[in-house]
DNA sequence: TGTTAGTCAATAAC
DNA sequence: GTTATTGACTAACA
């Protein structure tokens, strides 16, 4: 008896037939297929093809392409000649269709959700972070938890991020990463979400080494930051010689000063997507 | 060489 | 205990 064909044998034969069946598809890609395959890939599976049976299904198909590639550049040449004096519903051989269409992109490199997908066109990152912070917040999953083992960052980083989130037409994909992640982690399902939280995603090496003592942040005293304060509102960016001179009357470093300028010129920048109206 | 963007990590605030 | 803030480090870039 013919041994029953399951998919990969067609697959062999025509890697983009059975895409819809390899495990789920998303709605661009829904749109961009011709609505046979879907249909015939039910008919195929009930009435279970073999071996010597293959080419009744590959016939068919081929003939369903052909009908349905001439109906296209037909209802293109009714669009393209229409109000030309052309008569509509001229058939044209389908052989003129490459010429006539833009290429389909090929399926067979197509992502789907639970891959790790490349940057998306876009996202709405302020409806994003709006969305992952009552997640976090409804499941009880701390961020410390979620920027170690989904974004490989830190607490602190998340915290900022979903607080203030930044327009994704203006950053470049390395400041695009960390929403993208999130993105696709809200993509997967509760159990694949569940899953991702066992483990960091970066890998900590393993220190032999006594532990570094760590390091005291210093802040400004509260003189020094107010006088810093009121000078940024004056001049966001003053020249080398007046920091050097805020420096010596705040008993500061130069550096520091030019580090308070360079976060403050960052973090007052607006960006017109301001968090707190989305979360209120 | 100076600036920017992404981030860390200490610690303040809740 | 968790989240928010912030001084500083680093790589990329002009």
């Amino acid at each position: 008896m013919d041994r029953l064909l399951d998919d990969t044998d067609f697959m062999a034969e025509d890697p983009t037939l059975f895409e819809l069946n390899a495990g789920g598809y998303d709605g661009e890609y829904y749109q961009n297929i011709p609505d046979f395959e879907l249909d015939d890939y039910n008919h195929y599976k009930e009435n279970e093809y073999t071996e010597d049976t293959r080419h009744l299904f590959l016939d068919e198909k081929h003939e369903m392409e052909r009908r349905w590639e001439a109906e296209l550049v037909r209802d293109l040449d009714a669009i393209y000649h229409r109000g030309r004096g052309t008569v509509a519903g001229t058939v044209v051989e389908p052989e003129s269709l490459e010429a006539r269409t833009p290429k389909k992109e090929p399926t067979k490199n197509r992502k789907r959700p639970a891959e790790t997908t490349p940057l998306s066109e876009y996202i709405d990152t302020c409806q994003l972070c709006h969305n992952i912070y009552n997640e976090l917040k409804n499941a009880g999953i701390p961020q410390a938890l979620f920027a170690k083992c989904v974004l490989g960052r830190t607490q602190g980083t998340l915290s900022d991020t979903l607080k203030k989130p930044k327009p994704w037409n203006e950053m470049k994909p390395s400041g695009q990463k960390i929403y993208q992640q999130m993105y696709d982690w809200l993509a997967l399902s509760v159990d694949e979400r569940m899953a991702m939280l066992k483990e960091p995603l970066v890998k900590e090496e393993v220190k032999n080494d006594a532990p570094e003592p760590t390091k005291k942040r210093f802040v400004f005293s509260e003189m020094q930051k107010n006088t810093l304060d009121s000078l940024f509102k004056q001049e966001r960016n003053p020249d080398q010689e007046t920091k050097v001179d805020i420096a010596q009357q705040l008993n500061l470093d130069i550096s520091q000063v030019n580090t308070y300028f360079m976060n403050a010129r960052r973090r007052n920048r607006i960006t017109g997507n301001d968090f707190k109206k989305v979360i209120e």
